[in-house]
DNA sequence: GGAACGATCTGC
DNA sequence: CAGATCGTTCCC
């Protein structure tokens, strides 16, 4: 089953841990989420954080759907957007592992190993695009945030965000042991 | 109108 | 360890 909207709903240092294990599918492609960041509105690392432009304007939409961007002016790099509607506050999926449909990451990306272990490798690996900016991640569309019954880990780590100049003190990133 | 800067990846 | 590469954002 899709991931529960409702559980998107809260604050996203409380929501990033809950993503860990479940299952990020778009057609026959699957990976299990196992490393994530969160980013929240009033965070200087945030997209959202000088208020809502047409890029980020997804974050400030309702919980559930996808935030894509692109970064360093060639990576595609996807986002769980969580809170209220209005809030502008999202996920980063840093990492995963593939379950499914690894001939057709291993396409995608051009090599056999490490698919799918950075933000941008894994939109590689899974196909996904700017395209598929604000996809609704809940429903019955291509892309989907699926709960297969695993849970998060009890202790995931925690440590700080990579890859920013600010709010580097902050941790926010969570990792499967 | 222009410049600076990335929530990165790869190959050397 | 540095280059690639370009859209977004902000300042003049």
């Amino acid at each position: 089953m899709t991931f529960d909207r409702g559980a998107l709903q809260g604050e996203a240092p409380d929501v990033a841990p809950m993503l860990l294990n479940k299952l990020l599918v778009h057609g026959a492609c699957v990976g299990r989420i196992v490393e994530v960041e969160a980013y929240t509105a009033d965070d200087p690392a945030s997209h959202t954080y000088r208020g809502e432009t047409l890029r980020n304007s997804v974050m400030f939409g309702p919980p559930g759907h996808l935030y894509c961007y692109r970064s360093y002016g060639i990576h595609t790099c996807a986002n769980i957007v969580t809170g209220r509607p209005g809030h502008g506050a999202a996920v980063l999926i840093r990492a995963l592992v593939p379950v499914a449909g690894v001939d057709e990451m291993r396409r995608r990306r051009g090599r056999s190993t490490g698919l799918a272990d950075g933000p941008g490798k894994l939109c590689q690996a899974l196909g996904l695009t700017l395209a598929h900016n604000g996809a609704d991640l809940c429903g019955s569309g291509p892309v989907s945030l699926v709960d297969d019954g695993t849970p998060p880990p009890r202790s995931p780590l925690i440590g700080p965000r990579i890859g920013i100049t600010k709010g580097v003190d902050t941790p926010w990133r969570f990792r499967v042991p």
